[in-house]
Parts: structure tokens; sequence; C-alpha cells
DNA sequence: CTGAAAGCGCTTACAG
DNA sequence: CTGAAAGCGCTTACAG
């Protein structure tokens, strides 16, 4: 239980002065510090096993190099991924992240009260905006890119539009819509890129959960306009439409299609497997830190918006004439 | 941009010492700063929106209120939801977590390079154990027990026996058992589990992914002593038998039983739903949480067990004659 | 009841 | 090329 070695005692183990110390190591001793004196200090170092105090590095610098990550919800796979590769990006370069869900869409995210040494926030799909960060920089993801702070988007639009034009391929002319009842720019301009197809002839709005959308899918497909093929918001919306088919005795694809939007694990675990579109979650949550800590170096990151991959499996077919 | 104020700055508009503004604002003022006094205090320090700088609290206290987070993996909706449970109680307590992905099994974890202000460690269900944190108080989760530190875990054996007893209640003589190629704790309970029924009559390894399982489960159920029922150590596995058992024209669960573990989003998105066993995973999170920080206040927790439930959907029923 | 002061372990301008 | 020193913003023992 010997305490932690500090610089000073590096210091004195290599015959130097401290601050001699903090310069080799923070690689500031080109052309300062002899290169003797150099390999001292980081040989006393080693054998010490010397690792610098970041809160005395952060209180004399101003910084933490931390960054606070809002999310509507960790329990969602896409979020889990969307932070691995934050956080890869974030690690390598020497970031910490603290992680803060925020799953109210009817208030602006702000920053919580025990969190106050925060460099940057990377902000994920909030339906009411984000307040109360101060002068903080931000880079939101999967948000509206209206928004005024640089953003880092998967192509919605572009995703849903290569399912009705593969919809469209297939010879449907009749789409139902099971859209999530969730109040964020991703589910909006799903819902607007249907409208615009002309092609609805119904929508139905549910929770994101295989109860609510097997109820919502009952009242989409019960009827006799009945649509040939139903698009969903997301996968797991997409199993409730199964159970709806199956309750109704309809076949998927043969009766009715059916397509998702995510590609998450339930995708290739029904039957048949899901016809949807693959989101590169992880490559999002990289692209965004990066994108904040571009903002952190002073630079203005432009706008990105990575596509989506139509994944096409067994659950989409041509109508039943 | 103005910068953020100090207790220097509070103490000057409330015309006081900084030392007095330390002492209200941490709570001591007690019967040491007449009450007056401690009222102008708070009502400069709300004026000017004074929140006390991390970094020197933490220098001059030498503690983080940081604690790492070791888990396999954030993409699994188990370690979402224990997370999520871990930092409820951390918040409450003003703590903050630093999450550290540590997928390989082969290796014990080690503290990442770039993490050296931690109060404590919570390590999940790693098949290497622990190493290279050194004195740092530390609880294990979804671990052996026979391990030293303190552990926190879901009673896998209880769970197992649960599902056991279920299907020999039904009738089922034959298992076979779908098992998780993964070397952690949690998987060889259930393999022991099932071995001391002696009812097993045969099991396959895959890794945890609906493919593989689909492969492992043909080779289980592709033979003439075909088992009436696949335990599988996970529901993604289940996912994989169903795929197989209709590969093979056998009907779930007429023909064949299946049981998954875990109760993830995919056991109800399934058709038939699966039988499986859930666990309190935001629960044992802040139950590990909870002992983590009482070994920080110097206490010893005792270990914890938490027990699952069986759900029982259709999945599972007798075997045919 | 209140304040002056020390010190946590760094980084970095400055002096030599 | 190297070191003495200031100072980041707190907490807390000590003096008054």
């Amino acid at each position: 239980m010997s305490k932690r070695p500090t610089s000073r005692d590096v210091a004195r183990v290599a015959g130097v002065s401290q601050s001699t110390v903090s310069l080799v190591l923070a690689g500031k001793a080109e052309g300062r510090v002899k290169p003797e004196t150099g390999q001292a200090v980081r040989e006393a170092a080693r054998r010490l096993g010397y690792r610098p105090n970041l809160a005395a590095r952060n209180l004399r610098l101003g910084r933490t190099r931390t960054v606070l990550f809002v999310v509507p919800t960790l329990v969602s796979p896409i979020f889990g991924a969307v932070y691995t590769g934050a956080a890869r990006v974030a690690r390598d370069r020497g970031f910490g992240i603290v992680v803060h869900p925020w799953d109210d869409d009817a208030t602006p995210a702000r920053s919580p009260v025990d969190i106050e040494a925060i460099d940057g926030v990377l902000a994920s799909s909030l339906g009411g905006g984000v307040a109360g960060f101060g002068d903080v920089p931000i880079v939101v993801l999967d948000n509206d890119p209206a928004d005024p702070a640089p953003s880092v988007n998967f192509d919605v639009a572009g995703g849903m539009r290569a399912i009705t034009r593969h919809l469209a391929g297939l010879g449907h002319r009749r789409l139902g819509h099971l859209a999530a009842a969730v109040d964020t720019w991703t589910f909006h301009v799903r819902a607007e890129v249907l409208t615009e197809t002309g092609a609805l002839t119904g929508r139905e709005h549910c929770a994101i959960d295989v109860a609510a959308a097997r109820e919502a899918a009952l009242a989409l497909l019960d009827r006799p306009d009945r649509p040939t093929a139903v698009v969903c918001d997301d996968d797991l919306i997409a199993a409730g439409a199964y159970k709806a088919a199956r309750h109704l005795g309809l076949d998927v694809p043969r009766d009715v299609s059916v397509t998702g939007f995510d590609d998450i694990l339930v995708a290739s675990a029904l039957e048949p497997e899901l016809t949807t579109i693959r989101l590169p979650a992880e490559r999002l949550g990289a692209r965004a830190m990066a994108a904040l800590l571009e903002r952190l170096d002073g630079h203005a990151p432009p706008d990105v918006s990575l596509p989506g991959e139509l994944i096409v499996r067994g659950s989409t077919a041509p109508p039943r004439r």
C-alpha cells in the first residue's frame, strides 16, 4: 500500500529536477534536455511505475480530456455500438467518455449536475435538443442537421428510399407504415420519405416494442385495402408485424412483405430473415467523436452523413396477384 | 466566453474569505459559520452559477469519485442494462463511471493505459480474471464467486435448474445442450447443472450468434436419438435452434422444445415466443455498484446472488409420444 | 465565528 | 541544457 510515485520521486531517482522530469515525459524535451538525461528520466519512471496524476494535470491545464456522451438509452444495441466506436477514437486520443442517459424527448438535455469537468459533448438522438451546456463544444449525432451544432448522421432518407425503391421494383403499390411513436429527427425523416412516395395507404404509430407493434400492425393489416408491404421504422417493430401477420393467417412474404430498419440481431433471428437497412453504428460513433475532437482543436468539422446498406433477405417478395 | 467562477469569486461577492465559501458549500459549516454568512455564500454561489472544480478537489483529496467498469462488450443488451443500473447508483452517490470494454477471455483484464485516476473497479464476466489494478478496490460481477474479490452474481445454477425442472415436468427425458463457446464462469455453471441432470444426450458448442447456433443445432437434431428438448445457453442461440428445427421440418414446440437464457428482446420477437430465464440485469449492476461503494467506505460487502425468473412461453411443450 | 496559509502534483515561463 | 518558482482551485488544520 505504498504511495503512488510522483514526478518528484522520479526526479530524485534520476538525479534531476522535477521540472526536467515533466518536460521529458511530456515529450517536450527535444533540443532542451540532453539525450542521456532524458534516458535516465525515462528509465527511472519505468522503474518506479510512474504515471502522471491526471487530476493535477487537469487542474493545471484547465482541461479534463473527458467528453460527455448523451444517449437516449444504452440498452439498445445501436447505441452500444455507437458508444463502442466513439470510445475507440476517444481512447486513441487519450480522452475518456462519461455516458449520460437522457430519455426525455420533451425536454432539452442538460448536463447532469455532477458532471462539471467536461471538455466537450456528444449528443445523440435527442428529441428536445440540447441546453445548459454553455460554451462547451458540442457535436450532435443521429439528430436534426438543421441544429446549429456540427452533426454526424445516418443517411436515413437514403436508406428509406432504398427500401421504397426495392419494394416498388418488386411491384408493390400499396405500402403501410408502422411508425415509431418517438418524436425525433430520424423518425420524422422516415415518415416524410414514405409520404413522398405517394404509395402510402396507411400509417400506424407504436412504441418500439414487439407487443405494441403487433397491435398496430393488426390495425394496418386487418382491413380490405390491406397494404401489400409493411414498412417498419425499426427491426423490433417488424418483429411485431410478423406476429400480426401470423395471427391473421398471412404468410411473410407471400401474402405481405415486411421491412425493418437498423439490422440489429433480431433481424436475422426472425423467420424469414428480415429485409432491412444496415446502419454503420460503430462508424457513426467513431466519426462523431473525431468531429468533436476536431472542434476541440479549434476546427469546424463539416456535417457528415453515413449511408446505410439495403440488406435484402427473405421477408420481401413480389405481391400476390 | 467569460471564465468560470471559482470559490474565490464567490467569496468576493459574498464578502467573506475563500475558506468560508469552501466550508459552507461542503456542508461542513454546521456550528462553525453564522447562518447569515452561510446564506450569503449560498446566494452568491447561486448568482454566479458556481460549481466546484472537480480536478482541484480530486487533487486535494487524492480521490476521483470515478469507477472503472470493465465489460466484455457493451453491444449486448444485457451489459447495457447492467451499466444502466450501475450508473444510476453511482450518480446518486456522486460517482462517475468510465467504461472499459475488455473482450479477451484468455488474458487477465488490465487497466487501460490512459486511466490512472480510479477509485475502484467493477469487473464483469471476465474469463481471464483481473490483474494489474494493484490496490484498487474491486468487485466482480457475473463472475466466479471463488475469486477473492467480493462478487455479485446471477443465480445461474438456480436458473438452469428451473429450466430442467420445467422440462422434466413436461416429460422430457432426452435433453440436448447448445453451449456457448465462451470460457467464462456463467457458461461453466450452465454446463455443470445440465450434466448433473443425467438426462443430457448431446452437447454442441457454438459462438453466441444465430448462424453458428443454427449449424450446431443441426448437428444436435439431425440424428436418430434426437433430443426432445434443446436447452440453449442464450436466447440468441435459441434463435439459431429455431432455424435448424424449421430447416429439418420440425415444429417448435410440437416436435422439439427449445429454451433460452437471459430474456433479451429476441426472446419475445421469436415465434413461438421463447421459454427462458429472465435475468435482473439492471438490478445486478445496481447491486454491484452498491457493493463497490461499500468497499470504498471500508466495509466488506457479502457476496450476492440474484435469482432469475423462469418465463414460460410457447417454445416448450410435452414431448411427442 | 472567520481568515490566512499550506499543499495536493502537475506544466511552463523564466532565469541562469 | 537545467532548475527554482509560480500557480491551477480546491480542503482543512490552525490561529485568532
